[in-house]
Order: C-alpha cells, then structure tokens, then sequence
DNA sequence: AGGAGGATTACCATTGAGCGGTAATCCTGA
DNA sequence: TCAGGATTACCGCTCAATGGTAATCCTCCT
C-alpha cells in the first residue's frame, strides 16, 4: 500500500480527510482541508474530487465541501450502532421522562467511552457528554461500569497507565479503582460525584447483550447536589434490563454462567 | 481513475464495501463481501484488510467483519447532520411527549425522503419510517413538504416523471399534485391520510435555515382513524419554528424576501 | 480419523492510476 | 484595477494496486 511519497495509502488519506471535519468544522474549502490534512495541494483537489463523483463530499453553493449526506447514509444505515440504538431509545425515552436530566448511552472503544446516543441535553447543569464523543473511562460513570466488565487481562493494561486526575474525587491509583471496579459489580451500577465536572454527578448501569457481555453502559447525569441520587438506579436498571433483552439478552444464565474476569 | 480491470477506482470500491452493510446485514464473512460487491477475490482481502488497518471496519470474534466504530465516529462527528438533529432532538422529544406517536425528521436528499432521526416508535401503528431510510417524496408528508419548498426547476423534472400510487389517496397527476403542493406552502403543513400504508396518516411541517431555504420536514405519524388529526399541526409547527431558531433562522424576511419558486 | 467444501492467505508478473510538481486561470474583496 | 488566495489544467514518472493461480487453514460431517 501506499503510492504516496510520504507512504500512506488511499484510505490512509480517506481518513485524515474525514478526520478534518467535526462537530466545530463541518464545512470548508478545499485548500483549508488540504491545510488541515497536510496532503499535497493537487492530490487533496484529485481525491476530494473523485470523493465528490461518490457522493462522499458535498459541495455547497458557496463552494465550501462537507461530508456528504450518502457517506453518513451508508454509515449508519450498514453500522451496528442503528442495532444499538434503536433498541435503546424507547428506554431511554422513559427514563428522561422520569428523570428529568440528560440520558447517555455509551459503548468502549479504544479506551475511551464513545457515546452513541444522548436525550435531554438539560442546559442547568454541566453536561459535556456530545454524541459522538469521546470521554476517559476512569473519570466518567458510563467508563467505570464498562471498564468494570471487561475481561480482566485488559482492566490490567488499562490501569497500568497514568490516569489523569481531573478533580478531588477522581480515581487515580489503581488497587483504589479496583476495589471501586469490584464494588461496581458487585452493586451494578456506577455513581460518582462530580469525576470531571464538580457541580454533576454521574449514575451507570451495564447493558447486556445476547452472550451476557457487557455492550454499553446506560447512564444519566443529574446535579450533583441532589439529595438521594441512587434514588434513580432502580429507573436506569429497569430501562437497562429492557435494552438488554432487545438485544437478545435472556436474563443471567444459570447453568452455564461465564465470568468475564 | 481506475487501476482495476472493471475501471474502477478505490473510492468507487470502498463505497460497494459500505454499501453491502445495511441494517439486514451487519456483519458478514469476507467472502460473502466479495461476492455481494462483485469484486474479485485477492481484491476483496486485500482492501478489507487495509480497512481493518484503519479501523474503518471491524473484525469480531467469529471473523465475520462489520463496520467499525471509528468510521461512524468520524462521519457522525464531522456530518452536518449531528448539528441538525443536535437542534431538533430537544423539540422532537416535547412534540413526541405531547403527540405520543412516532416523531420524525426528515431531509430531501436524491429525489427521495431520508430520515435522521425519529422518536418513539409506537407498534401500535403502522409506521415504515426507519432512520435512514428512505421513502419516495411524493408518497409521504415529509416529502411532499419538502417537495412543496424546493426550487421550480426541482419541481418540474421531479413531476416529468412517472410515479408510483401506492394506495387509493397517492397523488400521482402532476396538475393535481401541483395544486396540492402550493396548498402545502400556503397552509404551512402537509396531511396526507394513507400515501403509502391506509392505515396510518402524518401530518408534515417545514424546518428552516437561516437563509430561509427548507431544510428538514418534521413529521409526526398517526392512526387514520384518529378524529382531528389537524390539531397536532399548532404543536407540530411551534416546534419546527423552534428548531429553526436554533438553526440560526431568524422568522421570516420581511425586507429581503427571497422566493424559492 | 479422514475428507469435502468453503474461507483465507501467499505468491507474483504486469501496468496504469495515483502522484505531485509547475503554471495557468478563476474568483473575490479592497 | 490589482493582489492574493482558491481552483483547475497539464504531464512524465513510478510503484501500489491488481487479480489470477495455488497453497493453506478451518469446520463440519461421516
């Protein structure tokens, strides 16, 4: 692969190119984008063209270019995500309407929870939680209750790195995070007050799918100085336990229980 | 462009390789790949592996392949529909707490309707709208208020053509279908009883930007029977000029009235 | 165990698509 | 009118992509 000088393949080039948008640059002109890529200048032209005859690009009257409506058409339409989604929403709809605050739903993916879904952006208490967006695992609730179920060997890798202690009450030292991790298990559902933003406080639970693994995490953020938080799992399990079951899940396995660490 | 014996180019492929995912088929073996795209063998491997590099798809246990994560990461994070439906969500969710039908947002992309987002699916009535998915425009409430607002000469070629009647209600005369369309604008909203499906009716409004053009159509789906149907339109159309706020519109020009048609 | 059938990888000669430089042209605001 | 950036046109070089054949792996089934 790769017939570039620098070594880098056409798809290699596809992504920075896509990579060059997002939710603060969705349009602009081709020269920025071959700025912001760094590609040559005729090679950026050449493959935004050819990524215009697909329908990939769009460009707008005023000449700009953003991501075209058949590239996220394809995308969501071919990924499992929409699976996921769908699933959830109709729970998530009735947990918002009972809770009152925003409700996140977020998968891992490389190390980090990525979030697929997001209702009730409540604009009176911090929420830095975007669709599509990325937050670290040990400072969030969703994180905790992913991390917490995943197989033991990565938890391990995981928690061997420096982790970022973003206020009072982050977790930071690991054999800490571990008896935290074991105590969410245990309990099964995550609370931590104020992780990355002081004044809200986060609540998970896992979402399970037909193998017993753990899939996402369902969680809702509410002020932090709201009197009984954990008066609120009850809600989110309920609503977890019925994403699962559309997922496929059928209740914990009795005869052939498999731990996951 | 085009290395390839067929003629043709990478990009060209990459988006068979999309497309052969969609919300039947998820995840597939590499081969069947190969053979729902049509591409050659060592091809089909070659590429697919260079995506997996990328992270672009993904490999699971089984070895089957699905999309990957980062691709729709990098097309919702870049996509101007996250914005869209980031303003819409918050006004979806009050119309559908009122309404209690199924709420859609649907945008005019390929001569066809293509749906971003919809809330609550209600099985208790018929409703084929799927997030994105598509449905014809003349067929559906959304389409023909997205019809009604798009430019003349749109209009005209889109009218030349024959059109499928799906049902007894299904306008498909052009004259009869014009006069319907300019009843549409001057009504403000689009109630069409049984287009596509007899039993359910939806009643659609029109979403603008801030250049006034038309930019979604915010739907809602109701049972035929129901008596007034014609009374969701106040609701239905205090959130759609909500939504268009908060797309930047600013009520409609008085000075500077630029007409589409 | 053996073997059939599909999935996957390895190998390799051929070639034209991609590459990216330079230069001309278009566009827009001052 | 002019300046500076955006965009297109042109072009020779070259190696990445191509896709055939064949070997290997993997999974059931008998």
């Amino acid at each position: 692969m790769a017939n570039s000088a620098s070594g880098e393949s056409i798809i290699g080039r596809f992504v920075k190119i896509v990579s060059a948008f997002d939710d603060r640059h969705t349009s602009m002109t081709v020269a920025e984008l071959g700025r912001r890529t760094g590609l040559p200048v005729t090679t950026t032209y050449r493959l935004v063209n050819d990524l215009l005859r697909e329908r990939l690009l769009e460009r707008e009257p005023g000449g700009d270019i953003h991501i075209g409506t058949r590239m996220w058409e394809l995308v969501s339409r071919g990924s499992k995500m929409l699976g996921l989604r769908e699933a959830a929403l109709p729970f998530m709809e009735d947990v918002q309407a009972v809770v009152q605050h925003s409700t996140t739903l977020g998968i891992l993916d490389s190390d980090e929870v990525l979030y697929i879904e997001r209702l009730g952006s409540d604009k009176t208490i911090v929420d830095i939680t975007k669709i599509a967006g990325r937050l670290p695992l040990h400072a969030t609730s969703s994180g905790l209750v992913l991390l917490a179920h995943a197989p033991a060997a990565y938890q391990d890798s995981f928690l061997a790195r420096p982790l970022t202690k973003f206020t009072e009450t982050t977790l930071t030292e690991p054999s800490l995070l571990r008896r935290h991790l074991a105590e969410i298990r245990q309990r099964g559902f995550a609370a931590m007050p104020g992780v990355i933003v002081p004044e809200s406080s986060g609540i998970a639970v896992p979402v399970f799918g037909p193998d017993n693994t753990v899939r996402a995490a369902l969680s809702v953020v509410v002020p932090r100085n709201e009197e009984n938080a954990a008066a609120r799992v009850p809600v989110l399990m309920a609503a977890a336990r019925g994403i699962s079951r559309a997922l496929g899940w059928r209740g914990e396995l009795k005869g052939t229980l498999r731990q996951s660490h």
